[in-house]
DNA sequence: TTGGATCGGCTTTTT
DNA sequence: GCCGATCCAA
């Protein structure tokens, strides 16, 4: 009773599908049906081609994506016929579908003996790699003032992608800092061994490494996977080149999906280069263009060919849409950051006033995490249940942080960065200067600490102080290890949720936490999360579990417990909204300096990545899609500036945008905002309220048609009087530039001389 | 050793 | 404006 394959599938979607042998590049637009073409085919390949699900592995970006594909496969429910593979709901866990960390870190402590790693291996996330690198720096007499380590990582990181080692850093380096991060490098290396530890990049780096000493151990997985299918190809770095290489090499069934317009990841040494010279490497690859969009209305996609197309390096390829014209776009300028979350929300209850669309089918979509919060403090204003993707690690949070430290050095004695984070907390009497102590004993025995104080806790009373450690701390460490070794024996012989309950009582936490500060409930609630998470790997055999929650924790960014059922408006990145799609979908904060993000302004090839995350998040958008900027950036430190529109609004045709209708919206501050939920543009009747100046230059500049199109900006010339929604009146002493840049300078009563820039400045000309 | 106070630096995206 | 590192006094 299962359906047909290939029903309901275009022709190049079926092409796709059935194409089984050998390499195949599968380019693929946004809302192109894209993981339907994958679940599609591994339907395909174990139902038509007898393909057992074991050997087949797909490798996504995001554990997300990977339970996102698992649940297409498999369906939402036991019967849900329209999943393809529902019929194998049983053969569900021999299909492999993870990241390619995830799949590393296996290889790594099933095989990671063959290079020298100890089964129970850390997992170091970048502070522990920070803290390592400081270490390092240290060492080595690098001053953090000139080489800051931030920047030290992320060159050993992007060597590290790119299957460098700190040798042929050194060798390459052409100038001191270079030179000095290959020397950290180095010692870095050696650290994170002594530490049985390996970081994100390792992952990676080492697994391939394994496979090229273990000849063996790469045939093995040669062998087993028939098919390797890789997802988001255009966001692979190297190093993942390098692995997809390697285990596709016997079988050559190798699949790569992507779209180099949604590469958004260089910064992460993705390269993007590895989709567009994919034919180069397998000169016999079949190639299938998948371009036609199911997912967003016709101006929608115009939009987005419009603002992709100002990119100079793209490939030559195409979207076409398939659903109708669609209503238009909303571009829209507030005062400022808080009202233009004031505008998002009070815009979504006007659409679901219109039951058109519920909660969960909108999405406010932002360049940085720290943009949630404004939409957060609306959101809870106004009672919209909401929910944030990603954000705060749940795993980032101190408390949550000192109890992982615990478990992984129960797990793993070598790990002195854990040790370091939680030997004196609670406090023990072990302070810094105890630390640096055993820190130069430890480097003096090339040893990690913990194995070196293990002895004290067999020690019987009159024998002699290993180490000539001081007599005062004898007794502190001692308890320490007593109390460690204790753990480490509980955790052999119990599950994970009564080892942690076992830690907890040991350290006596919540009483640390209560004895520490106020919001003290809140963090236990966390631990005792963390406790609940844990109880997913009870179950496992002891000793397996507990290394097993450590990996999960380190490979897991955040608690994705959050249903998705509960009916709540998402908060999200654009880097973290790829791969998804919403109805409603809100683009925040479009201006200079936050897209393009400032860090990337001044670089030609970054500045085409934040065009393609800008494309990215257009592309989301199934239905109505609304872009919005604030006239007033709040900067980091104290007075706020005057945001720039960003340029890409530039590139969103006007034809496609809405004008802004009357004013009958909700109120904030005195605000009306016009409602746009009805999405006809032909209702729409500039209206110039003077109560509601401060919709700013909306009508001038908001409608997207960009400074340069708008015929309709009011002329100012010498002599006028203008009133400013900020400044108030004032007289306009001259005038200046074209167009996009039409400056005019102003004196105001109050605020002084001015000058402003006509495209986002609100001034209305006052009859006198 | 610990806790408080002050100074200074930086500020993206994530496995 | 915030967090972290550092300094200083008890």
């Amino acid at each position: 009773m299962s359906v047909d394959i290939l029903e309901g599938l275009n022709e190049a979607q079926r092409t796709a599908v059935t194409i089984t042998e050998g390499p195949l590049l599968i380019i693929a637009g946004p809302g192109s049906g894209k993981t339907r073409v994958i679940t599609h085919r591994i339907a395909y390949l174990v139902r038509e081609m007898d393909v057992p699900p074991w050997r087949i592995m797909a490798v996504t970006f995001t554990n997300k994506a990977a339970n996102e594909m698992r649940q297409r496969l498999f369906g939402k429910s036991d019967e849900d016929p329209s999943a393809p593979l529902f019929d194998q709901r049983s053969r569900a866990q021999e299909l492999t579908v993870r990241t390619f960390h995830a799949f590393c870190a296996t290889v790594l402590r099933r095989f990671g003996h063959y290079i020298g790693l100890d089964q129970g291996f850390s997992i170091f996330d970048t502070d522990d790699q920070l803290t390592l690198v400081k270490a390092a720096m240290e060492e080595e007499g690098l001053d953090p003032k000139y080489f800051p380590p931030r920047a030290i990582l992320g060159v050993i990181s992007r060597a590290k992608s790119n299957l460098k080692d700190a040798q042929s850093l050194l060798l390459g380096a052409d100038n001191a800092f270079e030179e000095g991060a290959g020397r950290v490098y180095e010692r870095y290396q050696e650290l994170l061994h002594l530490n049985g530890a390996v970081d994100f990049d390792d992952l990676l780096m080492r697994t391939v490494e394994l496979f090229q000493r273990s000849p063996d151990t790469l045939e093995y997985y040669q062998e087993r996977f028939l098919h390797l299918l890789v997802d988001e190809f255009q966001d692979t770095n190297v190093a993942q080149y390098e692995l997809s290489k390697q285990i596709s090499d016997l079988h050559k069934n190798i699949c790569v999906v992507g779209d180099p317009d949604q590469s958004i990841y260089s910064w992460r040494s993705a390269d993007v280069r590895n989709i567009l010279d994919f034919k180069k490497d397998y000169p016999d690859a079949r190639v299938v263009n998948l371009e036609i969009n199911y997912r967003s209305t016709g101006k929608i996609i115009k939009a987005a060919k419009s603002v992709i197309a100002s990119n100079r390096h793209r490939p030559d390829k195409d979207i076409r849409a398939s659903r109708d014209e669609g209503k238009p776009l909303v571009v829209y300028e507030t005062y400022d950051t808080e009202e233009e979350a004031y505008f998002a929300v009070t815009q979504i209850s006007n659409l679901l006033r219109r039951k058109d669309f519920n909660l969960s089918d909108c999405a406010v979509m932002y360049r940085t995490n720290a943009q949630s919060r404004a939409m957060e403090e609306a959101c809870l204003h106004r009672g919209m249940p909401y929910h944030v993707v990603g954000g705060i690690k749940f795993y980032h949070r101190a408390e949550v942080r000192d109890i992982i430290a615990y478990l992984r050095l129960i797990n793993n004695p070598g790990d002195d960065v854990s040790l370091q984070r939680i030997i004196n907390k609670p406090r023990r009497g072990i302070g810094n200067k105890s630390l640096d102590m055993l820190q130069d004993l430890g480097r003096e025995h090339e040893s990690p600490i913990y194995p070196l104080l293990r002895p004290l806790g067999k020690r019987k009373k009159g024998e002699p102080v290993p180490y000539g450690l001081s007599s005062r701390l004898v007794k502190p460490l001692t308890s320490f290890v007593n109390l460690m070794e204790d753990l480490r024996d509980g955790a052999a012989e119990m599950g994970t949720v009564k080892l942690l309950d076992k830690l907890l009582r040991g350290i006596n936490y919540q009483e640390f936490l209560r004895a520490a500060g106020e919001d003290w409930e809140d963090k236990w609630e966390n631990v005792r999360e963390l406790r609940r998470a844990a109880g997913e790997y009870d179950g496992m055999e002891v000793g397996e579990g507990l290394t097993a929650f450590l990996e999960h924790l380190a490979l897991v960014a955040e608690v994705d417990s959050l249903d998705e059922t509960t009916d709540a408006i998402t908060l999200i990145t654009l880097h973290q909204a790829k791969g998804l799609e919403f109805p409603v979908v809100f683009i925040i904060g479009l201006q200079e300096g936050l897209l393009p993000h400032m860090r990337s302004m001044d670089d030609p090839e970054q500045l085409e990545e934040e065009r393609r995350l800008f494309y990215v998040g257009i592309t989301r958008c199934m239905d109505r899609l609304f872009l919005t900027r604030a006239f007033r950036q709040r900067g980091y430190r104290g007075e706020g500036g005057v945001g720039i529109p960003s340029r890409f609004l530039r590139d969103v045709p006007s034809e496609l945008v809405a004008e802004v209708p009357q004013i009958v919206g909700s109120r904030y501050g005195g605000q009306s905002f016009p409602d746009f939920s009805s999405g006809e543009a032909s209702v729409a009747r500039r209206q110039r309220a003077t109560s509601a100046v401060r919709v700013g230059s909306a009508g001038v500049n908001g409608a997207g048609t960009g400074p340069d199109k708008d015929g309709e900006a009011p002329a100012f010339k010498e002599g006028d009087r203008v009133r400013h929604g900020v400044f108030g009146e004032g007289l306009v002493l001259k005038t200046a530039g074209q167009a996009s840049d039409r400056e005019v300078t102003v004196v105001f009563r109050e605020a002084g001389v001015k000058r402003l820039l006509l495209s986002f400045a609100n001034l209305k000309k006052v009859e006198s």
